[in-house]
DNA sequence: GTAAATATAATAATCATTACAAGTTTAAAC
DNA sequence: GTTTAAACTTGTAATGATTATTATATTTAC
């Protein structure tokens, strides 16, 4: 076990999770692979390091891990749930060509809440989309792209 | 028919949809009761006046109106699907304890979209979670609300 | 009024997620 | 170091929302 792991590991117990080796793993491919991957994904990702893995710890893995704050859950379109583990406050662009979903920095406090004066808030998110530079040009350049080009 | 469903009639009309009787009670339905109901919320409510009325029609319905920019989708939970009539721009905080949707109004403008030059954005959503007042002053006082109590 | 197009309805199929039960691993106690 | 209990993982079954499919009904166009 390396130095990384060592450092994962310790990241978990921190928060009082017990750090196995399926959560170790789970948490290194979110932390390497940060395009806000599915469940399912992180399931395939991790399928050829760990043969016996289960989707059901990935799920029991990703509740854990948002239970304790350490990653974020993404409802962009309602038939995929993404998974994020950055946490500070930041918006998602998804690009509805390609399917990318990219980050970008907000002033969460710019927000005109006057109207929710007396509301607790405990979670911001802020969603766009649209379509990203590269099919922008694609499209401009007659060439098609992934997916069903819903423009 | 009486005058409002003449209205209706012609807002479908006027966007190429067919105002068939049931589309007409699904967009009475959306008008009269903006609490953001899911599609289950919308059949069940609807079932006294049309007895024959199916989950399909539904479900096709709201991809309808989706399609042509009448309501629009809010994936604020990944179990909960939620359809919106109004189509101005305006945020929505969801309270976690009772589940209630409020809208509120946000200056879209304002969101710093610097990093996001290039960048064509079609749709923009801003969803909070927290614990709306009346539930906050219920937990004060020690209260229970209803579901599952989260906090 | 008839043929073609569109909408509705009922059922089956799909797919993501959760629930559950059994087996395995880890940690604690002695 | 063995034993015991707790926690974790796994596989399968169950659930539930949405979509696909197909037959029937309705509307439109000629």
């Amino acid at each position: 076990m390396d130095l990384q792991a060592k450092n994962l590991s310790a990241e978990l117990s921190k928060r009082n999770i017990r750090p196995s080796y399926q959560r170790i793993k789970v948490l290194e491919y979110l932390i390497k692979n940060q395009f806000h991957p599915t469940a399912d994904q992180i399931f395939t990702g991790l399928q050829g390091e760990i043969p016996t893995l289960s989707k059901s710890t990935i799920y029991n893995t990703l509740n854990t891990f948002i239970q304790s704050g350490l990653v974020r859950v993404l409802n962009i379109e309602d038939n995929e749930t993404r998974y994020d583990i950055i946490t500070e406050s930041h918006g998602h662009f998804k690009c509805e060509t390609c399917g990318a979903i990219f980050n970008f920095k907000i002033n969460i406090d710019s927000f005109a809440t006057e109207e929710l004066k007396g509301f607790k808030v405990i979670d911001k998110n802020v969603y766009f989309k649209g379509v990203c530079p590269k099919c922008l040009l694609n499209i401009n350049q007659g060439k098609n792209n992934r997916k069903e080009n819903v423009l």
